[in-house]
DNA sequence: CGGTGTGAGCTTTTT
DNA sequence: GCTCACACCG
């Protein structure tokens, strides 16, 4: 069979990353440096040209979508049967792996909200206020600790004032509930391998022996528990392969430590260092903008992106007045752009939004439905983070694994069965006089029936009798069969087709939705219970699924690494928002919003435009925003539209301070009148642009000017210089106005 | 017991 | 402006 591992199609530090032998490895991977086909590549020649066993290599990556795309790739490069045995999966992925093979009692990988629950009934039980340390907060806690590899008992002995104590005792009382309940958070996947490990050290020696290979994907990103994971396995040969890039490193919120890579060569002195700086994605002008913004970090890797590919055309800003307009004239340029206008027709799967926060989606998805565009939308609220999704796969989380007592209260009187707060306390009261489970207690009134009232007993018998009929089903039926006899036996599909409106038809969809995905996971061969909630735990998002089709993608800055597209919309571009206020609190907080621009801007083939609000709707009520510092980092010489602020005063045009050197929306209509062109910016632009001559800025007897309450009017009469510099204006509603140009939100039309 | 209404707090990013 | 918790009422 011929190989279909051509490297000559490689690059010459591509090509050296790929045939490298033995030995620790750092390749620094600039953005769109091909650094996923340098790993395949990597896997491909290890097994094919160096007789690696495949199931002696295991590469691990950060998303479940890199994991997938690289599988398919090795899958490509070397078939089905050698790429099944590599070890290709997410941290946490790798580690439910071992962690299944170690310890064969089945167990519940519980989600961020089922640990929210759980905390705040620990906080309950230990008579904590709520209020004083939020649920939140010490779920924030646990996480940071278990990432830098703290147990209970170690928080409890560093813990030194009075939140940390408090934090301690939760921590405690949560590890013994889930214990009890049979179940691991996120961070105990990988916490509980790594002491595995430690206890047992002939099991690590057995995946030491076992794995020759090592490679590592966003090795920047690695947090200390996964670092701690990675350096055990590792063995004497020290055959680690970690690919990066530290000015992408976006995720120290999250215990992510940009050290390890920064240190690898201390960490393995013997390691190589091949860095990828040839770009295949971008024009030569996004890369120059990128570029600018991220150098005013410090402490970076030495290494520059650079390109063969052309200028390209000037990266484009807009400067609206609201989160409504900002949206409206994105999806008027998707519309424009993919209306053929702009060289080759683009489609509208080629057209990203990206934004900050989440909570910015709206505004575009309004846009987008008005225009009958088709969109999706990467993370925000989860398919399986639905509450009849939630509901249904608990039931199936109770099945699987009894002793899930969070699960049980999700379910026991959902719907409806007699089984609220009064019953459920009986019940208690005789779970813990014969110390039974809940579901024990259960069974056990059902037998002799105790001091309990008859209405508990028979509501309680019923439901034994149901979850027993279920189990009974569980082994026999195969996995959407099911599925769909839990939603109907447990009257859950029964409760939602009766209650009227959209509510229950869309609850309705989406548990037929969640009946075909588990149709769907069946196809890949396994048609477990136990299986399917595996895989779903570990799922991020629903993205993935109806990916086809002619759709524009909507997502945050996080999510997008990693992509690319032709045409990037980075909105939201404000003070505050971008870079966010809350992440300047943190230490190193700007740094980081600085790489997370960088991800943006580098995320763009082709075109990139910006886009920011000067107002927008913040928990109700209207706020003032500047324009993003990123902005202002970008060389003039690369931007075209609206120019912001700093390059006007750049341009030493003083007296424009306060004025928002925009343009109108309309005006904004012609940037890709086909050919675009360049110089097809706003003549307002050019005008600030080419005059630097203070008394001529534009603010003289005669223009025509809007300002945001008194609207439109004519400057009759200026005063004063510099900051001074005041301006009478004659408004067509308001009458004559004197107002401070630095104050003044003035437009000039 | 369960449904509906009100107020507080909320938004950073996620495997 | 939206969501979730809690209180009150039928």
């Amino acid at each position: 069979m011929p190989s279909k591992i051509d490297l000559s199609t490689l690059n010459q530090p591509q090509r050296e990353a790929v045939e490298h032998g033995e030995g620790p490895l750092l390749i620094l991977a600039g953005a769109g440096s091909g650094k996923t086909r340098v790993v395949t590549f990597r896997i491909a020649y290890l097994i094919e040209a160096r007789q690696v066993a495949p199931e002696a290599i295991m590469a691990v990556t950060f998303t479940n979508k890199a994991a997938g795309e690289m599988k398919e790739r090795v899958n490509f490069l070397l078939g089905k049967e050698a790429a099944k045995k590599v070890w290709i999966g997410t941290f946490h992925a790798l580690c439910l792996r071992m962690l299944k093979i170690e310890s064969p009692e089945p167990f519940t990988i519980y989600d961020e909200e089922d640990c929210k629950r759980l905390i705040k009934e620990c906080q309950r039980e230990l008579n904590l206020d709520e209020k004083t340390l939020k649920a939140d907060q010490i779920g924030y806690r646990i996480e940071s600790a278990k990432n830098e590899l703290i147990d209970e008992n170690q928080y409890a002995e560093l813990a030194s004032d009075f939140t940390t104590r408090l934090v301690a005792k939760v921590y405690k009382r949560y590890q013994q509930k889930l214990a009890t309940n049979h179940a691991v958070d996120f961070g105990d996947l990988i916490f509980k391998v790594v002491q595995l490990f430690d206890r047992n050290p002939e099991v690590l020696a057995k995946y030491r022996r076992t794995f020759q290979y090592i490679l590592v994907d966003e090795y920047q990103d690695i947090n200390h528990s996964q670092y701690g994971w990675v350096r055990r396995l590792v063995n004497d040969a020290e055959n680690l392969t970690v690919v990066g890039d530290d000015d992408q490193s976006i995720y120290q919120f999250r215990g992510a430590d940009v050290r390890n890579i920064l240190e690898f060569e201390r960490d393995f002195p013997r390691a190589r260092v091949i860095k990828l700086e040839q770009n295949y994605r971008s024009t030569q002008t996004i890369l120059e903008a990128a570029w600018s913004v991220v150098k005013n970090n410090s402490g970076r890797k030495e290494k520059k992106l650079w390109t063969e590919n052309p200028t390209g055309e000037p990266l484009f800003y807009f400067r609206a007045e609201s989160e409504a307009e900002e949206a409206s004239f994105v999806v008027r340029e998707i519309l424009r752009t993919t209306g053929g206008r702009y060289g080759k027709r683009a489609r509208l799967a080629d057209c990203v939004v990206l934004y900050r926060t989440n909570a910015q989606s709206r505004p575009f998805e309004d846009a987008l439905r008005r225009e009958r565009l088709p969109y999706r939308i990467v993370g925000g609220m989860k398919f399986y983070d639905r509450m009849e999704i939630k509901d249904v796969l608990s039931y199936l989380k109770f099945l699987v694994n009894p002793a899930d007592e969070l699960s049980l209260g999700r379910i026991i009187n959902t719907p409806p069965r007699g089984l609220g707060d009064g019953a459920l306390g009986k019940i208690r009261e005789v779970a813990s006089r014969f110390e039974l489970s809940m579901f024990g207690a259960m069974e056990r009134m059902t037998l002799s029936p105790e001091e309990v009232p008859e209405r508990v007993l028979r509501s309680a018998a019923e439901f034994v009798r149901l979850i027993h009929a279920l189990l009974a089903r569980m082994d026999v039926e195969d996995l959407p069969t099911f599925l769909t006899s839990v939603v109907m036996e447990t009257g859950y599909l029964g409760m939602w087709q009766n209650t009227p409106h959209e509510e229950g038809a869309s609850r309705v969809e989406n548990l037929n939705e969640l009946i075909a995905a588990a149709d769907e996971f069946r196809q890949t061969g396994d048609n477990t219970v136990k299986g399917f909630l595996d895989q779903i735990a570990l799922a991020a998002s629903w993205d993935e699924q109806d990916s086809d089709g002619d759709q524009v993608t909507l997502m945050t800055f996080h999510s997008a690494k990693g992509l690319e597209f032709p045409l990037v919309f980075m909105v939201g571009m404000e003070e505050g928002l971008f870079p966010h206020a809350n992440a300047m609190q943190a230490e190193n907080g700007l740094s980081e919003e600085r790489r997370l621009c960088y991800v943006g801007i580098t995320r763009a083939r082709e075109r990139l435009l910006l886009t920011g609000a000067s107002t927008r709707l913040s928990f109700g009520n209207r706020v003032y925003n500047s324009e993003s510092r990123f902005l202002l980092e970008i060389p003039a010489r690369c931007l075209a539209g609206a120019t912001p602020l700093a390059h006007q005063r750049e341009l030493k045009v003083e007296a424009m301070k306060g004025l928002w050197g925009g343009k109108s929306y309309g005006g904004a209509k012609d940037v890709f009148a086909d050919p675009p062109a360049p110089e097809d910016v706003s003549q307002e632009v050019k005008h600030v642009l080419a005059d630097d001559e203070p008394g001529e800025d534009g603010l003289r007897a005669g223009r025509k000017v809007r300002h945001s309450k008194f609207g439109t009017g004519t400057i009759i009469g200026r005063t004063g210089e510099g900051e001074n510099m005041k301006v009478e204006i004659a408004f067509n509603r308001a009458g004559r106005k004197q107002m401070l140009v630095r104050f003044a939100a003035l437009e000039l039309l």
